[in-house]
DNA sequence: GCCAACGTTGGC
DNA sequence: GCCAACGTTGGC
């Protein structure tokens, strides 16, 4: 079954390599390095300025959402692949038909209460939200409306 | 550290 | 175009 396009996303990063506090000391930030060409399509041709996206703690204690973010703008070719000593570098990709494309993310704010993985399993309204789905490997997909307003208001008062 | 799930690669 | 082998993701 496709995944439904909502608007609304939620971007997994691994919080020791960029996290919502360097989201919000950089202010902004191009989302450099998905190598998945599904996620890809979503950032290229989906994402649409202004978007508000979760962003997602992975690989961490604790899991869950920290915070949120907007999509600064169009996106444009991932810097990473063309430079050789990135560890995305991708040497196949075409300089005039670059192979990845990515927007900057823009901060927009953290929560108060981070709204854990643990938290997003007892929560109603949160039963079919794709992050929780078993085998999810998309490090940035769709979330509906409704479970963004969900989180975000878990966020905003514990 | 384990391992299920899934995407990619490459031989045929 | 199939599919086995391999590599990666990422929760547990």
């Amino acid at each position: 079954m496709p995944i439904e396009i909502t608007g609304y996303w939620l971007a997994k990063t691994e919080p020791y390599v960029y996290s919502i506090d360097d989201l919000e000391r950089d202010g902004e930030t191009e989302w450099d390095g998905v190598r998945n060409y599904q996620v890809r399509n979503f950032m290229r041709d989906r994402m649409k300025k202004g978007q508000k996206i979760l962003i997602y703690h992975s690989n961490a204690k604790p899991l869950g959402v920290f915070g949120i973010a907007e999509v600064a703008g169009p996106a444009h070719p991932d810097s990473t692949q063309f430079d050789p000593k990135s560890k995305y570098y991708d040497e196949k990709s075409d300089p005039d038909d670059p192979r990845w494309w990515c927007p900057d993310f823009k901060y927009v704010e953290t929560f108060e209460t981070p709204v854990t993985r643990d938290m997003m399993k007892e929560t109603p309204g949160l039963e079919d939200i794709n992050v929780l789905r078993r085998g999810m490997r998309l490090s940035v997909m769709p979330v509906s409306k409704k479970e963004f307003e969900i989180i975000r208001r878990l966020g905003r008062t514990g």
